[in-house]
DNA sequence: GGTGAAAAGTCGCCCAT
DNA sequence: ATGGGCGACTTTTCACC
């Protein structure tokens, strides 16, 4: 499972999973000009080494009923290793928290969290943010909108 | 394709895919409560409502080359709806900006962005941030880890 | 809502090159 | 490393309770 560098088959292939996430391996190999063996052999390679790290389905946030999106700017007051994590395992543990980044600059971490309303995120805020290992404050900006929103990357 | 709320088994079926993206239409009739070809018409309908948005296959960003991720608050000199209009256009066609949220508080929008290397990210800032239309000011705060990131929701 | 079934297509994996 | 082929699945669509 090792950093061998991609070549272009695989680019190819990553590229087309990507922009068709459900096309037949058949298909996929005319795509990229390789046949479906080596297509197949190829993905499986790279589910393997980790480059393909899972399969995914994508639902209208708001649809299910998780219209409120926010960015929770967290800094803390201890930075020892202990309590950094102590506090990623508990982010973990949160599917509210549906992104966590921890961060050069003026907060610690950045966390993105879903609610179904207002209350809902301030119970959340108030039972689960505020008391989060080493907390020294939250400051919680809410999106008015989503511009966009996806896990392709540019390859 | 209306807002016809969710049931029972509409969250079931979301909440059975969503841990596990590929499993068979069969299986999943199984686990949620409902025959096959029950299951396989709600899956669709839910699909056809835009509940479920897409499919995908989530790579790993370093081992594809994209290790530098970074959230770019953005402000604006001008607020009038063309300007917007114009810069969420220009957001939807640079497949590094993987997210773009309006926002509420200090920024006008804070995007997600991912590069192959600083330079390149700085290269993107240069050429293309800081020409969005509109723009005031950016501010870059790169992540230096990434604790969590799925796209799976509480359901 | 449920059953059963069948056509079309796909996957996973053998083999040969 | 590529291509061929085949049995075992799944998907998708029936007709019917």
């Amino acid at each position: 499972m090792q950093p061998r560098a991609l070549d272009d088959s695989d680019r190819r292939i990553l590229r087309a999973m990507q922009s068709h996430p459900d096309m037949s391996v058949a298909d996929l190999s005319g795509i990229v000009g390789l046949s479906q063996t080596p297509c197949w052999r190829r993905i499986k390679r790279l589910e393997a080494e980790g480059v393909i790290a899972r399969r995914a389905i994508l639902f209208d946030p708001k649809k299910v009923g998780l219209p409120i999106n926010v960015l929770a700017h967290v800094r803390l007051q201890r930075h020892d290793e202990e309590t950094l994590e102590a506090l990623e395992r508990e982010t973990l543990e949160h599917p509210e928290i549906l992104e966590c980044f921890s961060m050069s600059g003026e907060s610690d971490y950045v966390m993105r969290v879903v609610a179904a309303d207002m209350d809902a995120y301030e119970r959340f805020l108030k039972k689960v943010l505020l008391h989060l290992p080493g907390i020294a404050s939250v400051n919680s900006s809410f999106t008015l909108k989503t511009v966009k929103s996806t896990p392709d990357l540019p390859l």
